[in-house]
RNA sequence: GGCGGCGUAGCUCAGGUGGUCAGAGCACACGACUCAUAAUCGUGGUGUCGUGGGUUCGAGUCCCACCGCCGCCA
């Protein structure tokens, strides 16, 4: 049988600009799509914009636009949004698309004429903001509970679906369904609504008073109301109903959705499927929020936003996408922040994996003429093949997290193989084994490169590049050990995750305004200070041969700083000379030795010479 | 008010169906190493497992009550 997968994020509505939380689901969608292809499914990721309502329409009106424009504007907003993070959809569908209007009324006119959508008239008091009628009970005195604004008391004539004729059968369904919505806390709650009547759905809303929407085919007087249009673009989108994906694709659903938006997904939207004769969708999966870093809910008021496009542009799109995959158990509410990006960034990212790929390729020139040695078994190595499988259940269940985790356990095996035999050493009596040994890690960091192609795509192909591997891989590819071939590795490579300001990196090399990005203003220059300093004493570091540490004179006070300058000059020779030092640098701490600031030094290859000044000038002497 | 959930080392958290379950990572300290991005590797800890009862030969793991936080519904 045909393997298959399709992905859905819910569409988003264009009344606000991407965040965070579009974000987040977004690049689990993504994650998924890509690590099905890489496992040889036929896939479908599928995501785009709901743009009727009533929302919209004043939103554009109040933007001085017309609906379309507006929205046409908006729309793109997020797809240059996806463009930032690397998300590789199939489609990208949008509700004023001609293709999904005229589902939306082919499936309207399908209930009408089955008998399951009349004619009835609502009163009551209604949000504006919320596009819904709220029972008093509901209300904040007199107010919307979630904009807080004054609520309006309307009676108009609606169409309603018959959604409460299909209470007990959906009941019935998700009994004996029991993984149809994930995680299973969220199925439970969806049952407990559904324990008492959940009444019928107004699905129009009179075209006088909204015209920014689809028409009921049999009364162009109403426009349908604004989920029962959004809920089926999943279907709209693969061409329902005779388009060959629809019949493909549909019956592999997964939905991807937050939980602030479970009930329609799980209550309206099922029941929709059955009137209309479609098939259930496979999966419900149910995200939680991401909190600000402080554990509150992100508000602008209380300034704990996190802004994922911000962090894409300073850490590049795979840090993101891996710190968000790595960090938050899929479902769970999770605080999120720049804090513990940078760490996982550091420590996983720059640390273990950028760093075993430096190490690997530096003795890899140093040892074997800068080829990958000829194949070899794997010792514990090889182990690495069987990390696929596991890594194929730990997907289908949602625990990205943890599937990272493995997979990073596995990179650290890797350092630990290599620490432990030594090629450094093993090459003076016995250059095969050493050889050997680097055979082994090169496997070692393909297979891992592969399981980590999903989260980091850009990176993942440029480690492969990195040692003359093919970009190119499949996820069969992980599970055999000896495919690395004995081909020359690339003379050049950058630093994989560079851990010193990672300005202007984006990941992918896609990003626009490299050319503002050269340059900084003088106000950034500014936040230096530089200062003449004078070496009154100078000494190895106890712990580091390459660093020395240095006592400085800045006229007026002294400063203790290390420096990584050992292998260039003698502790006696620096005493009395005159440096430049930066003197506001953040203290930090080096091999366990304070370090008050940072002295200037020109490089190039393996030459370096201290920045120092010319004719007499008192140490503190600023500099600029 | 009804129903779900959560509360485990300084921090973030793992711990299907009760018996090496008292763990991992980070941080910190010390040691090893020098191929490497001040990197890597090794070693090291206190934890009333929210509180109080109960079931059991034996309970983070099941039951009851309570405290605290959160969610859904009303």
């Amino acid at each position: 049988m045909e393997k298959v997968f399709y992905i859905t994020t819910p569409i988003y509505y264009v009344n606000a600009e991407p965040h965070l939380g579009h974000a987040y689901t977004t690049v689990v969608a993504d994650f998924l799509a890509r690590w099905h292809r890489l496992d040889g499914y036929r896939t479908f990721f599928l995501t785009g914009t709901d743009e009727h309502g009533e929302t919209v329409y004043r939103a554009a009106l109040k933007a001085g636009e017309e609906p379309q424009a507006f929205v046409d504007r908006v729309s793109q907003r997020f797809r240059k949004a996806w463009e930032l993070l690397g998300i590789a959809y199939d489609d990208f569908i949008r509700t004023t698309e001609e293709r999904h209007k005229r589902v939306v009324q082919r499936v309207l006119q399908k209930v009408y004429e089955a008998g399951d959508i009349y004619y009835g008239e609502y009163e009551g008091l209604y949000c504006v903001s919320c596009e819904r009628f709220y029972t008093e009970k509901e209300l904040q005195g007199d107010f919307c509970p979630i904009h807080a604004r004054p609520v309006e008391r309307r009676r108009e004539g609606n169409y309603f679906f018959r959604m409460e004729k299909y209470r007990e059968w959906l009941i019935d369904y998700l009994q004996t369904h029991p993984d149809l919505i994930r995680p299973e806390g969220y199925r439970n709650e969806v049952l407990s609504m559904l324990s008492e009547p959940i009444g019928d759905l107004s699905i129009s809303r009179p075209k006088a008073r909204v015209p920014w929407g689809i028409p009921l085919p049999w009364d162009e007087a109403h426009v349908t109301y604004v989920w029962f249009d959004a809920l089926l673009n999943y279907v709209s989108a693969l061409g329902y109903p005779e388009d060959p994906r629809y019949a493909t694709f549909w019956p592999q659903a997964w939905h991807l959705i937050g939980k602030d938006i479970l009930k329609p997904h799980a209550v309206f939207w099922p029941t929709m499927l059955k009137a209309a004769g479609i098939p259930m969708y496979r999966h419900l999966n149910v995200g939680g929020f991401l909190l600000g870093p402080d554990g509150r809910k992100m508000s602008k008021t209380l300034g704990n936003v996190v802004d994922p496009f911000a962090l894409t542009e300073k850490y590049g799109r795979d840090a993101v996408r891996y710190y968000l995959l790595r960090e938050i158990p899929y479902g769970q509410d999770t605080p999120v922040s720049e804090e513990a990006l940078k760490a996982r960034y550091e420590a996983d990212l720059a640390d273990d994996l950028g760093n075993l790929l430096q190490r690997t390729r530096a003795m890899l020139f140093r040892f074997a003429e800068g080829r990958i040695p000829e194949p070899v078994s794997g010792e514990e190595l090889e182990e690495g093949t069987r990390l696929a499988g596991r890594l194929r259940g730990l997907v289908r269940e949602l625990r990205f997290h943890v599937a990272l985790e493995e997979t990073m356990a596995y990179v650290k095996a890797i350092n630990r193989y290599i620490n432990e035999k030594r090629p450094w050493e093993l090459f003076k009596e016995d250059p095969k084994e050493a050889r050997a040994a680097l055979y082994r890690v090169v496997e070692g960091l393909r297979i891992a490169s592969i399981l980590l192609t999903p989260a980091m795509p850009d990176k993942m192909a440029e480690l492969r590049r990195a040692l003359g591997l093919k970009e190119e891989v499949s996820l069969e590819e992980a599970e055999r050990w000896g495919l690395a071939e004995p081909l020359p590795l690339p003379q050049e490579a950058g630093v994989l995750f560079p851990k010193e300001v990672p300005r202007g990196e984006a990941g992918g090399g896609k990003m626009e305004g490299t050319k503002e990005d050269r340059f900084i203003g003088m106000e950034d220059f500014a936040k230096v200070e530089l200062r003449v300093a004078q070496v009154v004493a100078a000494e190895k570091h106890p712990n580091a041969d390459k660093l020395l540490v240095l006592r400085l004179s800045l006229g007026n006070e002294e400063r203790t700083v290390v420096s990584g300058i050992a292998q260039w000059y003698r502790p006696e020779d620096l005493v009395g000379k005159k440096v430049v030092v930066v003197a506001n640098l953040k203290p930090a701490r080096l091999r366990g030795v304070e370090s008050q600031g940072m002295i200037l030094a020109a490089s190039e290859g393996d030459r370096l010479a201290l920045v120092t000044v010319e004719g007499e000038i008192p140490p503190g002497a600023l500099v600029k």
